[in-house]
DNA sequence: CTAAACCTTGACGTCGACGTGAGGGTCAAG
DNA sequence: CTTGACCCTCACGTCGACGTCAAGGTTTAG
């Protein structure tokens, strides 16, 4: 399929997807006049380049990394174990970061639960401790 | 107290405090010398400020909502409730942000996880499909 | 054949949260 | 007085993941 196609079933822009290629993310056939040509299961590649992109890996790990997951599924293929280490350390960072996300939720979520219909209970409060 | 302090209570550069000046994010007062002069309750705040730019809001948000927050600690100060759908659509940002950060640690977590301690599997896997 | 739709390669623009000097005051110790 | 630590205000540099033209070739429908 060409990049119009992909882009249309991915929902990611063209230019993202040419952005990917130059990364070295993607590899897509090219047609005798220069089209790109892309395999099918490029629309899953691309799923998952967005997931671990939106988690911020950097795009040369990915690179790196999406040779290692192809045929398998689950588990690195043979030779792969080199990317053990930094994969680890983003496995920790995500983790980090998503408490780190958590515990903003949760003081956006108390303010907004807190928060009153209207000023009465704080006109209340007002009243109640006013200096006389 | 003046920069290089709240620089080292907190952990974050000068730089970064300079910046949240100049974005309305903290307002030191000065000193005769020009020398700004912070609060101690500032470094509280600048664990807010971090906090919620960590999540993604954007810095004008945040100097919207801090003086809501003052001296109440939960709950919107009056006059603020304007923020409410902001806050609200923000909070629903960063469920869906956990979300596919928690996603894409489960992928590398799968990986991980799945992959032998060394090649001894694989090369049985191998040989047992070997084309013979 | 022509127009519309689709594709190509550059290459510069963007945005946010700072980093990194440059050039120069302020202040406390010796 | 001088040195060093600390502070000030510009103001340009950075980095990643694209956005957005510009100036073309290619393909397809009519």
């Amino acid at each position: 399929m060409r990049i119009g196609e992909l882009a249309r079933r991915t929902g990611v822009t063209e230019r993202a997807l040419r952005y990917y290629e130059e990364q070295n993310l993607l590899k897509p056939a090219r047609l005798p006049s220069g089209y790109r040509d892309y395999a099918p299961s490029d629309a899953e590649a691309v799923r998952h380049i967005r997931s671990l992109l939106a988690a911020g890996l950097p795009s040369h790990l990915i690179a790196e990394l999406l040779p290692c997951m192809v045929d398998t599924g689950d588990g690195l293929m043979p030779g792969c174990r080199s990317m053990l280490e930094p994969l680890e350390a983003e496995r920790d960072r995500l983790t980090a970061a998503i408490e780190e996300l958590t515990a903003a939720r949760e003081l956006l979520t108390a303010l907004i639960d807190r928060t009153p219909e209207d000023d009465s209970e704080y006109d209340a409060w007002v009243a109640a401790h006013a200096v006389a």
